[in-house]
DNA sequence: TGTACATCAGTGAACGCGCGTTCACTGATGTAC
DNA sequence: TGTACATCAGTGAACGCGCGTTCACTGATGTAC
């Protein structure tokens, strides 16, 4: 049965599960503990090791919180992915809304991995430039639609004047060269308005600032009133549009 | 000299005074561990106590918390109280744009204590109720500069037509009902969005979601564009009005 | 196919440390008469 | 003004606990010949 050819892969195999199985773990003990307090005895505990076990499989405890972070850089990354693609090209949109409401439902799903990479930093711990590429995942998808944005509306880049000062506009330089030139600093500066207000409403909603505030059975529905308001009024993407 | 007379007053100012130095030696800690692992013996050892004397000022560690996160709520409600009464009660524009830019002055001068309360939620810990009068010290101002917003603008209630469908309105109804039956829902749906603009931009800049998108240099003055450009579109109070 | 050796996962004890909370206590400060 | 008593801030030891990381080790699994 080929045992010897295989073995190689066997044990390959062996760590690769184990060492998802302490991710798991590891991510379930977020949402009791928190990143700041997660512990590597504990995560042992539940994975059934004795905890200098670990240490053959991740160098520290925040190595371990490394690999949970990028881990929900990707999965928000690819679960907003696979949300715009589903749209259809040209419905940018459509797009736009397909990528903020997954952006909220994955959160909502995964309150803690979202807290994890969004909210408040884990004090004493630095991330290191692993951590940037999952990261842009979710921002790239904004970019495309922003470019699509552009090309279907050359020349008019937004219904108001251009907003704020000179100085405004080189702020966001670094932004700017991340599209590319085709996108005006007007729609850009946009564009980063509206992504911050998905940002901040998920944010509020997840970490309590909505009691009070939106019924919790409707903030769905609040949501995406505010997310198409920004799709029209802010990207000039108006909703249902006429074909 | 009246010592006795004075005798009760000078305990009790002695004992605030004691408070207070805990509170401070407590709030210096929330930047070093952070919330989550804040620990009443470092707070102790810092402000030269054993640790169980600590508990003739706070019945617990959470108790301490709670104290830290009503400081944080007062500290952010008065300076942007103190930003917004500067304004010249006319300028609508002026003072959304002052209260907005305290808060993220706040913000940046005291970021511990902005995630304290606007972060990530500290594990196992539960707000109570007490937190919640001085929480509301800041939406009150957004309040009132929107039921002016309500008196100037009566009728044309935003540039654009109703969004969203009407479950989006009922969803704010809890918010409509402190703002009063005089700003209209549309009004209000845009305040929501551009407060959680706010809070979105302030909390990407704090938790280093804008590292390689705006300049550091810049970003006040990013922050400032984008405050004018929700007042103008948002709420429809254009910057620098003709008088 | 069989043997000798190398690799590697996991063990268990130990290191030095910090934590929140309790309790009986000591003295100093205030109050009542 | 003076004395007896009550209040209260702060002490220091102890409780039982958990933490990250290290180290020498045991056995099982793989590799080379």
């Amino acid at each position: 049965m080929g045992t010897q050819t295989t073995a190689g892969g066997v044990r390959a195999r062996a760590r690769a599960e184990m060492r998802q199985a302490i991710l798991d773990a590891a991510r379930d003990h977020l949402a009791v503990d928190g990143a700041a307090s997660l512990s590597l005895r504990a995560v042992a505990r539940d994975v059934g090791m004795v905890s200098s076990a670990v240490y053959r499989y991740f160098e520290s405890r925040d190595a371990l919180l490394t690999a949970l972070i990028i881990d929900a850089y990707n999965a928000l990354g690819e679960a907003a992915e696979a949300a715009e693609a589903a749209v259809d090209r040209s419905d940018v949109a459509g797009r736009w809304r397909a990528t903020a409401t997954a952006v909220r439902s994955w959160a909502l799903a995964n309150p803690h991995q979202y807290a994890l990479v969004y909210g408040s930093p884990v004090p004493g711990y630095v991330a290191p430039q692993d951590t940037v590429g999952p990261a842009t995942r979710v921002t790239a998808l904004l970019a495309g639609i922003l470019r699509d944005v552009a090309r279907e509306q050359p020349g008019a880049s937004g219904s108001g004047a251009q907003s704020g000062t000179d100085d405004a506009l080189v702020a966001i330089a670094p932004m700017r060269e991340y599209l590319g030139p085709e996108v005006p600093a007007d729609l850009a500066q946009r564009g980063l308005l509206a992504w911050t207000s998905v940002f901040g409403w998920v944010s509020f909603e997840l970490f309590g600032q909505l009691h009070r505030v939106v019924e919790p059975d409707g903030r769905a529905t609040a949501f995406v009133a505010q997310v198409d308001r920004l799709g029209a009024e802010m990207l000039g993407v108006p909703v249902v549009p006429s074909d």
